[in-house]
DNA sequence: CGATGCTTTGAATATTTTCAATATTTGTGG
DNA sequence: CCACAAATATTGAAAATATTCAAAGCATCG
């Protein structure tokens, strides 16, 4: 069995033992290779015959318009993930995506992922077992908003962050770049831009982390992930439990 | 092809048009049935080999605890529901059930999901399909604890509600039977048990809702809505999208 | 009927937002 | 490479929102 390298089949072969077949129906989801500019909307909440993405490069977010005008950002996206699933299961999509940055993907039509389930069957399996990870991650950030404050939140999506690209080989543990701003973190921790700056100068000044011109650096990581109950065991690949 | 009367059958029916092969599949997943207290845990954050479970009858809640002793409801299950979905996947369970009345489950052990989907392949893309409307319901829960006040988040929690308990033939248009109390709707919501109170009480004295001994009493359901700003499409089923 | 859990209310405090103003950084065209 | 405009970050003060602590009133169920 030969080794893809896409960040797709790396993802999907943690959890299913691929073959050969399966690799190839995999490969052939990533014709249809797009670029995107960084701020331009490319999924829509309630339009229909929206398509799925792989993200190559750069990062994305997902989110949900409120009646008032504000948003709530669900997900950020980074390379090797999925976003706008929903969007082909359920014919209309629910939210929508922006590029953060601009970034590639590749587009994954409706048809093209029923008809790759239909021809190799257990990746379904493994569609369903990346979807339960990133519905993990969706839960953490909502029991962050519910029960952490300003601080725990910050400490705790800083470190989750962390984690997720240094699975995918970018950063280390002494920090990352990250192209997000001060109203892009609000958004997605549920916060006023104001304040997300007064908690950043707190964590700055308590010398655990400091985010600044685009890097963020970790100072003292124990003492955040103590003060966010960081526990990534929700992000961790245990080996492929279908051979 | 018959119809099949258990509620997952008819939960998954609605996305994917199930063949006798596909029904008699899913029907062997509900040996196993089983009865439950309220209040004691039935899946455990940490524990590993955990089962799924398709519940029968009565409510159950989905949370996880923080280090400090606090904890923040997930989802609440109601007839029909899956949980413990994720606990199976990942081999260990990242969060807490517990019944929140006497429950009927059915218990479905890892083996007999992962051998359902080697027999009935397609069953896999519906169980995606399920959990993918899950998530959607858990990304709504996000942005309402994100984004609303306490008594939007209130006025949205009871809407959804409604909206899934008339889906299995529960309550209608003037209100439904509520097990929860204050201090549920308090985890659930990210407010504290005495701010609920409050919130139930203003939307009481604004002749919206009335939520008392337990049921839940809807005065001027559009006025709610709006307050909310509920839009009911994330739960809609559109009819089958596989044939 | 008595114990227990749930609901209700008040008052003081903590957290976060909003509004407003001022720095700083970044990107762009000349 | 500089100057300028636009975007982003920073800070203060007042107001809104929600929490905590404490106490009392109601249900409910054996």
């Amino acid at each position: 069995m030969q080794i893809a390298d896409s960040p797709l089949a790396r993802k999907l072969g943690s959890f299913v033992l691929l073959t050969d077949t399966e690799l190839e129906t995999l490969e052939a989801l990533h014709r249809r290779r797009r670029r995107f500019v960084a701020g331009k909307d490319l999924v829509h909440q309630g339009q229909s015959d929206q398509s799925a993405y792989v993200l190559a490069k750069g990062w994305a977010c997902s989110y949900k318009m409120l009646p008032g005008g504000t948003r709530q950002i669900v997900d950020f996206q980074i390379p090797g993930d999925f976003f706008g699933l929903r969007s082909i299961l359920f014919r209309t999509s629910d939210h929508n995506v922006e590029p953060v940055t601009k970034i590639e993907a590749s587009e994954i039509l409706a048809t093209d992922l029923l008809d790759a389930f239909q021809r190799a069957p257990r990746l379904a399996t493994a569609v369903l077992w990346a979807a339960s990870r990133d519905e993990a991650m969706v839960v953490e950030h909502l029991v962050s908003i519910g029960r952490r404050n300003g601080e725990e939140r910050m400490a705790h999506f800083l470190l989750e962050m962390s984690a997720r690209l240094m699975l995918v080989g970018q950063g280390d543990r002494t920090g990352f770049d990250c192209p997000l701003s001060q109203y892009l973190l609000a958004d997605a921790l549920g916060l006023s831009a104001v304040h997300v700056n007064r908690v950043l100068r707190t964590l700055r000044h308590d010398g655990l982390v400091t985010f600044q011109r685009g890097r963020v650096t970790f100072h003292n990581i124990d003492a955040l992930a103590e003060l966010a109950g960081f526990d990534a065991t929700y992000l961790d690949h245990d080996g492929p439990l279908l051979r």
